[in-house]
Order: structure tokens, then sequence, then C-alpha cells
DNA sequence: ATAAAAAAGTGTTATAAAGTGCGTTAAAAG
DNA sequence: CTTTTAACGCACTTTATAACACTTTTTTAT
């Protein structure tokens, strides 16, 4: 599932998935997608329900008193949003008032939702062409040394 | 159970689970939770009774004479409050004052409870607004080396 | 030690807000 | 021209919470 879409987003908080990932959805069969805080950017991540079981077995089995784990089991764990999800239906989706405000996305009408294969971002459409545009970009919070346990893991 | 919740805390003291945890509540079958202290910042764990169960024995089973162990057995284990609850129900739940101050939620009308998978936390919303927008964190009191016994616990 | 008063805990109800389902229309694609 | 998709709007359902009444426990004063 690539690619990019603006969509709108009803009542500033509601809206569907493009039909073209309709059979990609039924062929997972997946009836659940989470909606979490990306820990880099202003987004959102957008993960199927068995990959985000996956991701939350092994972060959450994560030794916490390191702060770094800490940190992002907080972002990543204490910010998702499972979302119940009929792949055959209209493939609807709400996003919290949380998650919209730090994707910046709290009064948008329209929203960016970008395709990365197994897993979506969501992204403000002025933040995401600013980023694509963008030369350089500012050194942001994860770009530090991370612990062992967690440098295999991709997000 | 993910994700973040900002709720109401009723006479300061009682608060409801909110009802999308419901089904998970009952799926896991249990009809006691735990809160306890966290031990390294100024809130609280909410643990189910099954999580508990484990981590108390694990916890209680280990060599008392180490002074760091010695001090998780006395914050986790001699502080935890268990409390009847029925998923059925209103999933009402009280918060004994000594676990309200460590928390810093005596005065407040409102807590953030945070959902980790299989565990909550309970802050009070300023402290957990200033941890998650700061960026670097300040050493903690727990980032030293643990000893072996418990590496490989996740509290 | 007992009774009265205060505080803390429990349970119920009412209401506003938030979330959900679905029909309809407009636009796009084939 | 027909079919599919995207977006809008309405009606219904569920949820959160404040307000109230009542019970139990703790404290205080006699």
């Amino acid at each position: 599932m690539f690619g990019f879409n603006n969509i709108s987003i009803v009542k500033k908080s509601r809206f569907s998935f493009p039909a073209k990932y309709r059979d990609a959805f039924i062929n997972s069969n997946e009836n659940q997608i989470v909606i979490t805080k990306d820990p880099q950017y202003p987004a959102l991540k957008v993960y199927l329900g068995s990959e985000w079981d996956q991701i939350s077995t092994k972060l959450s089995s994560l030794q916490g008193l390191d702060p770094i784990v800490r940190n992002l089991q907080w972002t990543i764990l204490g910010n998702a949003s499972v979302c119940d999800f009929e792949p055959t239906g209209r493939m609807q989706v709400l996003i919290s008032a949380d998650l919209k405000k730090y994707a910046q996305i709290e009064e948008a009408n329209r929203i960016c939702l970008i395709g990365m294969g197994n897993k979506f971002e969501i992204w403000n459409q002025e933040n995401w062409e600013q980023r694509q545009t963008g030369g350089s970009l500012a050194t942001e919070i994860l770009d530090i040394v991370l612990p062992e346990s967690i440098k295999d893991m991709s997000f």
C-alpha cells in the first residue's frame, strides 16, 4: 500500500481510506488499524492490526527503566488509538483530539495520507510540503544513541 | 489497551475507565486491578489482576538484600492498592490518599490515564505534558546499574 | 465509652457531547 | 453512459460527567 493521497477529513475527525487500498486490506484480513504518534515528526503513524501486535508486544517487553525506552513506550504505546475497521465497508476511521493536535490537523478539512507499504503516515498538508521541499532537517529527538534493545526495530 | 485519556476524577478520588477498554477487560476476565507507585516518576501504575500476580510474585521472590531490589519492593509492593473491579459495570476505581499525593493529583479534577498495553499509568496533567514535551531527560533515579535479577523484568 | 458530627465512599439519574451508521449527492473514472 | 468513489449531512446511539442522595467510616467532643 503505497502512495500519496490528499483526502478530506469530515467534521475535522473522520476520514476514509481511498478505495484503491481495499483489496490489500481484505487480503491481509485486517479488522483493526492503529493510529499513534510519530516519535520524530508532527505526524501520525497508521499500522495494520497485525503489524501493531508485533510492534507493541516487542516494545512493551523492553526494560522500561531505561529512559529512552520509556520515552518511546510513552510516545508510541501511550498514544495509540485502536480502531475497528471494516475493509468491506467504508473504511472510515476517527482521529482523536490529542492526535489531531500533535499532527497539527486540528482545524484541517484535508489531510495527507501517505502509504509506506505496511503502514501509513498522516500529515498536515503544509508540514508535508515543507518537509519534502525543505533542504536540511532540524535534528530530531530520536537522533540520539539508541539502546541496543531497539536498534533492530523499525517503527 | 493503549492510548491517552484525559478523564475526570470525581470528588478528587474516583474515576472510570473509558468504555473503549471494556471488551479487553471482559476478555481478559479480570475482576481486580492494582494501583501502585511508579518507581521512577510521580505517577501511578495500574495493573490487571493477573499481571499483578506475576509481577508481585517475581518481585517478592528476589533477593532483598540488594538495595536496589529492596527499594523496588518497597515502592511497588508496599504501596499497592487492590481494587475490586467489574468490567461489566461502571469500571470505577478509587485512588487512595497516599497514592494521590504521590502522583500530585490530590487537588485535581482531571487526570491522565495512559494505556501502555498490559498496564496503565496515571499522571497529573501538568507533569505529563512536561515529560512529553521536554526534549532531553535528566538522568532518572533508576538510571543506574541494575542487578541482573531485574534486567529482564518490565514493570 | 458513647453520641454527634464530619468525612469518605457508593450508587443512581439526567444531560450534553462525542461517536457511529447510513442515505444522498457530486465528482471522477472506466 | 454507466459505474465507482469521495464527501456531505442527518439521525441515532453511546459515552462522559456533574449533581444528588444515601450509607459507612472516621473523628471529635462530652
